[in-house]
DNA sequence: CTTTCATTTCAACAACGATTGAAATATCAT
DNA sequence: ATGATATTTCAATCGTTGTTGAAATGAAAG
């Protein structure tokens, strides 16, 4: 994860629907769920859903697989973990003060 | 921090001179860097810094005080953490892969 | 092979974000 | 006060991003 896509990543989280998708797909788990779905979840036309998912799926956030005449997405949280882990070291530098919020943090609450 | 707050906060680290202005701000630790060196820091001109810093304080990401003739930028580091927090927890729901990512990754790297 | 369903693509337009250079503000020294 | 330094603000401009609705693609069913 070198910075133009942590970049891209961070674009990405900063919509709402995107946002919103996302929060779905978590959700959702590995299973994930289909465009139809999500336009609904998010309240969203299905144009502007599509959009959006292609703009997740091309920082590498979610992944897209056809199944019969659905389009399944789902998230990798493989990469999500990737920009964590950028945002924590190589954009932060390892602070020892935000170590902190994720050894007592994030996983205890 | 809520969803609002954290979109502007990744859109604040979606942008080239910000990313690395921020990088700039975590090198030099809580002490921070006034403006000038910030902008020979990143290679940017005064006004565009500073219209980036005022962007990034806005989110809180960063604060500002006044020292004589400068003005003097820091990281808020409880902040950043507020932000890893809700990319982890609120975000991901605590995805259990992704927690990984902090337990051995961060940290240890 | 036509119809139906799910989704994407496209073109047009509106809204937003970034860059520039010049002018304004604030602080200190003479 | 005047001048010098540090920084911000402003208006103009430009490129990018988001939204809309209509048309195109792809896959299955009759």
């Amino acid at each position: 994860m070198n910075d133009q896509e942590a970049m891209a990543a961070f674009a990405a989280l900063s919509n709402v629907t995107r946002l919103k998708l996302l929060k779905a797909l978590v959700r959702a788990g590995p299973a994930g769920l289909n465009a139809g779905a999500l336009a609904d979840a998010v309240s969203a036309t299905p144009s502007r859903t599509s959009f959006h998912l292609a703009a997740m799926a091309e920082t590498g956030m979610i992944t897209s697989t056809r199944q019969a005449r659905q389009i399944i997405y789902a998230v990798d949280f493989a990469r999500m973990g990737e920009i964590v882990t950028y945002l924590m070291s190589d954009c932060c530098a390892d602070a020892p003060a935000l170590l902190e919020c994720c050894a007592g943090g994030a996983a205890s609450r």
